[in-house]
DNA sequence: CACCTATATACAACTAGACAAATCTTATCC
DNA sequence: GGATAAGATTTGTCTAGTTGTATATAGGTG
């Protein structure tokens, strides 16, 4: 706690004032510039300092725009029922999405066996990034069988919601039947869009959601932001 | 006069040179290798000189910058009415501040039971490094009740004075109430501002000023450089 | 021996300056 | 009002230079 180098107590300072909330959680912080002035120190110190804070996930940066303090870290509930805006508001968090694409395509070989539909069978591919507190905290792309439901996507489009959407196509319920999660490294378009770094882990989830029944409804893979989000399995 | 080792011979040199002002007081000395070049003996030996000068309050160094030659130390007085600016002035200096940080946050415990606010209040945070000559001697951080004096922040910002800013909030005058005295060790980054080594000594004043009714109006810490300053307390 | 002086080498921490890339701001035009 | 262009800001990256620290070696002195 005593000998730490210039950086070292400029960070601590820093995160000091983050977690009192004098400076308040996703504002930004003030320049390199101004920071190198107020700490009377060299900008590639400063710069030192934040690099620090961003490995710890408290601050993230973008160029040309300024550094900003990051939301809290997001727990996203696993259990049988998986619903992505309930999940958020349940854990205070305002959530949103962006569509990225909406789409008509052939099932892949997976995503034909998975749904339990025939080879080269048309599919609805949905694909977008899930936000909470106007923070990205995933990208998702789902398919569902286009034979069964002639026109979600027009439902998708009009209700921004694939809960909504189905309910619209009579389903009512629909259950998560499997769920596989690894770790993979972030390409730098997905890094991109979920403002991390290349080669930053992400949670990678599959999964698939079926009727009461058991009949698949959708698959899908969602690309979670490590540093962002922890899955819960509770329950 | 004979018998010295080569370090002690020049540093007595150096120290010459510092006096008869042909390295002037402010400016900076040539690099640690280029004396080694001068003088013909290793870096090591050059910076055994530096540092006996620099415990001499001769020279102070800055890592990554470079050696300079000091200003004289100050006399600052402490009475009834404290004023940076004249106290400065009288003492044949040129007085100047620079602004590191001025915002607005909760009053901690101690600060709200001394200006004798409510818990949580807001307060005007202004923090700072007091010059003269130039030449840091101390810093500074300073509250304000932000329900009675509204408008401080835009008034010390415009008018760099906190004497003036008060001023315009229709405080006249006001009168250093308590002023509590000890002894800290500098941290690193509170040695980078003043110039000085980390866990040098610093004069520790606390301090409450209030108007002539008696009523809290100020609260606040400055940290002395010990090397530079020596507080008198004559009537 | 213990201690100081001095040399030699290597690395860490920090400063200094410059430039590039992304973004934000502002003026201008239609 | 909206699109465009120019300029200013801000972060990212790079090279170079300076002080701070640690380790190892050797000679001289009390």
């Amino acid at each position: 706690m005593k000998n730490q180098t210039l950086w070292q107590g400029i960070a601590s300072d820093l995160e000091k004032e983050i977690v009192a909330g004098s400076l308040a959680r996703g504002s930004r912080l003030p320049t390199e510039s101004m920071l190198s002035q107020r700490y009377g120190v060299n900008r590639h110190t400063i710069r030192k300092a934040l690099s620090h804070l961003a490995e710890k996930s408290l601050i993230w940066s973008k160029r040309g725009s300024g550094v900003f303090v990051m939301q809290k870290p997001t727990i996203y509930s696993m259990g049988e029922r998986v619903r992505f805006s309930q999940n958020l508001l349940d854990a205070g968090r305002t959530p949103s999405r962006q569509k990225l694409s909406l789409s008509q395509r052939l099932a892949t070989h997976e995503e034909a066996s998975s749904l339990k539909i025939k080879k080269n069978s048309k599919v609805h591919h949905y694909e977008g990034i899930s936000f909470a507190d106007d923070e990205p905290i995933a990208l998702f792309h789902s398919v569902f069988c286009s034979k069964r439901f002639p026109a979600l996507d027009e439902y998708i489009e009009d209700l921004q919601s694939v809960t909504q959407a189905l309910k619209k196509c009579g389903v009512n319920d629909y259950i998560r039947a499997t769920t596989y999660v690894s770790a993979v490294a972030a390409s730098s378009l997905q890094a991109n869009h979920l403002r991390i770094k290349p080669n930053d882990p992400l949670l990678c989830t599959t999964s698939l959601n079926t009727d009461k029944s058991g009949t698949p409804i959708e698959f899908g893979r969602t690309y979670f932001s490590g540093k962002h989000v922890t899955l819960s399995y509770e329950a």
